[in-house]
DNA sequence: CTACTATTCAATAGATTAGTTGAATTAAAT
DNA sequence: ATTTAATTCAACTAATCTATTGAATAGTAG
């Protein structure tokens, strides 16, 4: 009976979790916190939503123990609470590719042609910036940049991508990457750079994913 | 397509995956699933669930990509439409015991001395066999008993450890395993010995960790 | 102290979800 | 063809969730 119900309260528990991954709004204030430490504010800005609403799920996220916060004078900073979040998000990615039809289809119909989208794997990326045979971008705002970056990377916001172009040679590799294995910038930015006769890819996962893997990493 | 819109949809599809996460029944009938093919009978009996409401919590799993079904006669068997699932909910099992003060409070609180409930160790166990000092029990349905199972081990499923500790002398040492690290069913039947006055243990992870640290396996 | 800012709290309406019941399918057995 | 069993569907109530609003709190600066 009690084991019955201590089975119970641990699936409850371990629902909680779930539930926070339940909703699209949290999901991408995840994918933004996932950067680095952000305040409520930055969040509410970047997620479109209000900041009482941005408020309220990050405390769901905090419950769930996703995320962890401090305060810093006027503003309290929220960041993941460890990297095995991450790793969560990756999980829940991967299902949802694999499995969900719907996925593929949103995808596919964003991004015309898919097989051209081939990701560069990170070890693959860290030998050919070596050999200096590679422009990497970050196309990701200028502050996440400044938190840190792959080594080497030239920050290129998206807004700034066509002045930028002035200055790259035509046959130029040029790798793409941004916050996350599903974050629009990066497949953009490929789109905008293939379409001026770039050779454009665009990097495996994101940069959270590159830092949780161990990968070296600079900032501003 | 606007780029807005393409990002919200996607993280809305997500967020399915992560709502079918949301709930302890769910996670509940995930975690039989992963045992094997079962029919919704048996989902229903072991969940302790209506079959219409089982039915009905299936479909959710079905169209979040998390399992998949097929008919056979008059039963519909379903199973986890891939390994990765077993990755996504070992993942939330993890970020749950991290940062969930509840959940150690659970395991806490209900198995009263956490020192106890360290987990035996592989070779250690494999002695205490030999010598004849303990009682090894499976856990796991009898299907997968059949396919291979620790020397020595008696396999009683869940459903069946009240009727056999008709048998079982109190003073007996037992060790309980079954699938995996995180696999709450040895929890459970650690709990239920304690209760009725045992004295035990859960082994170190679980059969298939057991077998591919290349221990000696039975088959029936 | 007062004004100001960033964040959280509290109250609300509208939408979504869980679980119950009973009827409707589907496939096999008689 | 009829009966039987397993599963799903449909309708309903109670509970929970989302997003909005406006007020309350806490830290800073003048």
């Amino acid at each position: 009976m009690s084991s019955a119900n201590f089975k119970h309260d641990l699936f409850t528990q371990f629902a909680r979790v779930g539930k926070a991954l339940g909703n699209g709004n949290r999901l991408e204030l995840l994918e933004y916190i996932a950067q680095g430490e952000r305040s409520v504010d930055q969040l509410a800005k970047v997620s479109g939503l209000t900041v009482a609403n941005t408020s309220q799920h990050l405390q769901q996220l905090r419950q769930a123990g996703l995320v962890v916060c401090r305060k810093q004078g006027l503003q309290v900073l929220y960041q993941l609470s460890g990297n095995d979040v991450i790793d969560l998000l990756d999980a829940l990615r991967n299902v949802a590719e694999r499995h969900i039809a719907e996925v593929d289809q949103l995808v596919d119909t964003y991004l015309t042609v898919k097989d051209e989208l081939e990701a560069v794997p990170r070890d693959t990326l860290m030998e050919r910036v070596k050999e200096g045979l590679v422009t990497v971008l970050d196309v990701r705002p200028g502050e996440e940049y400044e938190a840190g970056h792959v080594p080497g990377a030239v920050n290129v916001p998206l807004s700034e991508l066509e002045g930028y172009l002035k200055h790259l040679p035509k046959k130029q590799d040029v790798v793409a990457y941004c916050r996350g294995p599903h974050c629009v910038l990066a497949f953009d930015a490929v789109a905008r750079l293939r379409q001026r006769g770039y050779s454009a890819q665009r990097m495996e996962d994101g940069f959270p994913e590159w830092k949780s893997a161990g990968y070296p990493v600079d900032t501003a």
